[in-house]
RNA sequence: GUCCCCUUAGACUAUUGGUUAGGUCACCACCCUUUCAAGGUGGUAGGACGGGUUCGACUCCCGUAGGGGACGCCA
C-alpha cells in the first residue's frame, strides 16, 4: 500500500512555525515516497476554531509551498463519527457521565492539594441501572466516555522505539462533549484510519494521547498507523517557542523578510539531517534526502542567527529582478517607489548586505530620499568641525567637472587626497555621511554614481 | 507531584563499539579593503556526571543530575 501521511491543524490561530516543521516532515515524507500528502482541519472544537485562522493555515502552507492532495474538515464528517460512536455504544465500551464541569474541577483540585496526579476517577462508570435511569429522565447533561481497558500499551514508534504505558496510568477520556460534538482523540483515530493514513507524523507532545488512540484502534477494529513522534522546536530559553523568541507565526517570518525557501531549509534542519555536511537544501533536495530514520529524538533549539545567514544567502542566489520585486513592499510600506532601473542598480550594490527583505530600507532608504538622517555621532565627530568640513567644501568643488562613473570617481578622489597629503579614508568617510547619513554603506563610488552628479553635489552642501 | 521522552561545543548536527570526535551558524583573528557586507584562511569551543559490560566505549546497560512534554467536555 502506498504512503498516506497527513497534517492536522487545528484552526485555532495563526500557524505555528513547530506547526509548520511538522507539516513538512509529513510533506516531505509523502513526496519522498511518491504518497499522498492529506491536509486536514481538526476544528471540533467549536468555541475556538475561526475560519481566519483556517485561511491563515492554508496561505502559510502555500507561502512555504507545501501543496497537499487531499483536504478535508473534521466539522463536515459529524455523521461518520456519530456512526463510530454507535458501534462503541453497542460494544459497551463507552459510558455516559453526568459529571459537570464543576465537580470535575472540584476533583481536581482536590488532587492538586494533595499532590496526586488527576485522573477521572471513573464514577459514572460505576452507575446502577437505575441511577443511570434517573439521571436519563432528568435529562442531564452528559458527555460520554471510553473505558479504559485494562494491561499495558506500547507504542512503535519509527524515532524512539517502544514506548510502554501501564493502562493504569490513563483515565476514561471524554469521546463526546454535551453538546455531542466529538473530541479530539475520537475524532483523530477514526479520520487517520478511514483515510487510510499509513503513518502518523507528529509533535511528541502527543506521545501521551497515544495509548488512548492507540485503545480506539483496538476497540473499532481498525489497523493501528506506523507513528513517529518528532521533537519540538523550543526557544533559546530551552522552554517552548514564545513570541520573546521572535516569532512563532509562519506569517512572522513571511512578513519579517524572510523567504519561504530559507524558512523551509531551516525547519527541515532542525531536529534532523540529510547525510551530508551541506547546509543549503532546496525543497526537492530535501524530498530526495528525507528519512524518518534520520529524525532525532531530542529537542531543537530555533537559531535565530542561523536562519538569518540561510535567508541572506537564499537573498544573494536571487536574480536581481526577482529581488526587486520582492523587496517592493517594504519599500512602498515608507512611501518609496523608486523606478525599475534605478531599484535594479540598487540591488545589485545591497544585495548581499541583506539579511532580511525589509534591511533594504535602512541600508539603501537614502538612494530613494533626500531626506537624509544623519547618524548622531558620525554628525558630532564631522560636521561639528571646521576641518573636515572645509575638506567637503573642496571636494564638492572639484566634484563638478568630473564625469559620474565610478572608476573616474574612484581616480579623481585618489588623487585629490593625494593632492592634500591625505589618506582615502579621510574623505571618504565625511562624504559617505554626507550622501547616506551613515557611515557604512555599499561601497562609495558605486553609491555616488548612482545617485548621481545633482544629488551628490547638493548632499555634499546640506552639512554647511 | 505522576507518567512519558530526551542528553556530542553557545546553537543545529555527523558518528550506529576502534576517528587526531567531522560539518554548519555564532564568536575571535588575519587576508581582501573607502566603511559594512560578501568571500578566503586560520582559531577558541564538545561526548552532563557516576558506575558497569568489553581487549576497547560518545556509541550498549544501570543509576544520578539536568532538560523537555503530557496530565481538559483543547488539538
Amino acid at each position: 500500500m502506498s504512503v498516506r501521511v497527513r497534517f492536522a491543524p487545528s484552526p485555532t490561530g495563526n500557524l505555528h512555525i513547530g506547526g509548520a516543521r511538522t507539516a513538512l516532515f509529513n510533506y516531505l515524507f509523502a513526496r519522498h515516497h511518491g504518497g499522498t500528502f492529506v491536509l486536514r482541519i481538526e476544528d471540533t472544537d467549536t468555541a475556538r476554531s475561526k475560519k481566519e485562522y483556517e485561511d491563515n493555515i492554508l496561505q502559510s502552507l502555500k507561502w512555504l509551498k507545501m501543496d497537499w492532495d487531499e483536504f478535508y474538515r473534521q466539522s463536515e464528517r459529524m455523521s461518520i463519527y456519530k456512526e463510530h460512536l454507535e458501534k462503541l455504544k453497542r460494544d459497551g465500551k463507552v459510558y455516559k457521565c453526568f459529571c459537570t464541569k464543576a465537580e470535575l474541577e472540584e476533583k481536581r483540585r482536590k488532587c492538586d492539594l494533595m499532590k496526586k496526579p488527576y485522573k477521572y476517577d471513573g464514577k459514572c462508570s460505576r452507575l446502577t441501572e437505575e441511577e443511570l435511569k434517573q439521571l436519563e429522565t432528568e435529562g442531564r447533561e452528559h458527555v460520554i466516555r471510553y473505558r479504559i481497558e485494562p494491561g499495558t500499551t506500547v507504542i512503535n514508534d519509527l524515532v524512539r522505539g517502544a514506548i510502554t504505558f501501564d493502562n493504569r496510568e490513563l483515565d476514561d477520556f471524554v469521546l463526546t462533549r454535551s453538546d455531542g460534538v466529538p473530541t479530539y482523540n475520537f475524532c483523530v483515530v477514526i479520520d487517520d484510519a478511514l483515510m487510510d493514513i499509513t503513518h502518523i507524523i507528529r509533535g511528541e507532545d502527543h506521545i501521551s494521547n497515544t495509548p488512548r488512540q492507540l485503545q480506539l484502534y483496538k476497540a473499532l477494529g481498525f489497523k493501528e498507523p506506523l507513528f513517529a513522534h518528532i521533537p519540538l522546536i523550543i526557544g533559546a530559553d530551552k522552554t517552548k517557542m514564545s513570541k520573546r523568541d521572535g516569532g512563532v507565526a509562519v506569517t512572522d517570518y513571511s512578513g519579517g523578510g524572510y523567504l519561504p525557501e530559507a524558512t523551509i531549509n531551516f525547519l527541515a534542519l532542525l531536529g534532523c539531517s540529510y547525510g551530508s555536511d551541506e547546509q543549503v537544501y532546496s525543497l526537492e533536495e530535501l524530498t530526495e534526502k528525507f528519512s524518518v530514520a534520520h529524525i532525532n529524538k531530542s529537542p531543537a533549539v530555533f537559531d535565530m542567527n542561523k536562519l538569518e545567514w540561510l535567508n541572506g544567502s537564499y537573498i544573494r542566489q536571487k536574480s536581481d529582478k526577482e529581488l526587486a520585486e520582492l523587496v517592493k513592499p517594504y519599500l512602498a510600506a515608507k512611501n518609496m517607489a523608486p523606478d525599475e532601473e534605478k531599484l535594479i542598480t540598487v540591488i545589485k550594490l545591497e544585495k548581499e548586505r541583506l539579511k532580511k527583505l525589509g534591511d533594504i530600507v535602512e541600508n539603501a532608504g537614502f538612494f530613494f530620499t533626500d531626506n537624509i538622517e544623519y547618524d548622531k555621532e558620525a554628525y558630532e565627530k564631522f560636521f561639528k568641525n571646521a576641518e573636515p568640513l572645509k575638506l567637503l567644501g573642496e571636494f564638492e568643488h572639484e566634484l563638478r567637472h568630473i564625469t559620474f562613473d565610478k572608476a573616474s570617481l574612484e581616480t579623481f578622489t585618489r588623487g585629490f587626497v593625494e593632492k592634500k597629503g591625505l589618506k582615502l579614508k579621510d574623505i571618504v568617510h565625511p562624504v559617505r555621511l554626507a550622501l547616506t547619513g551613515k557611515l557604512v554603506s555599499a561601497g562609495l563610488f558605486e553609491v555616488m554614481e548612482t545617485l548621481g552628479k545633482n544629488t551628490v553635489l547638493y548632499r555634499l552642501n546640506l552639512p554647511k
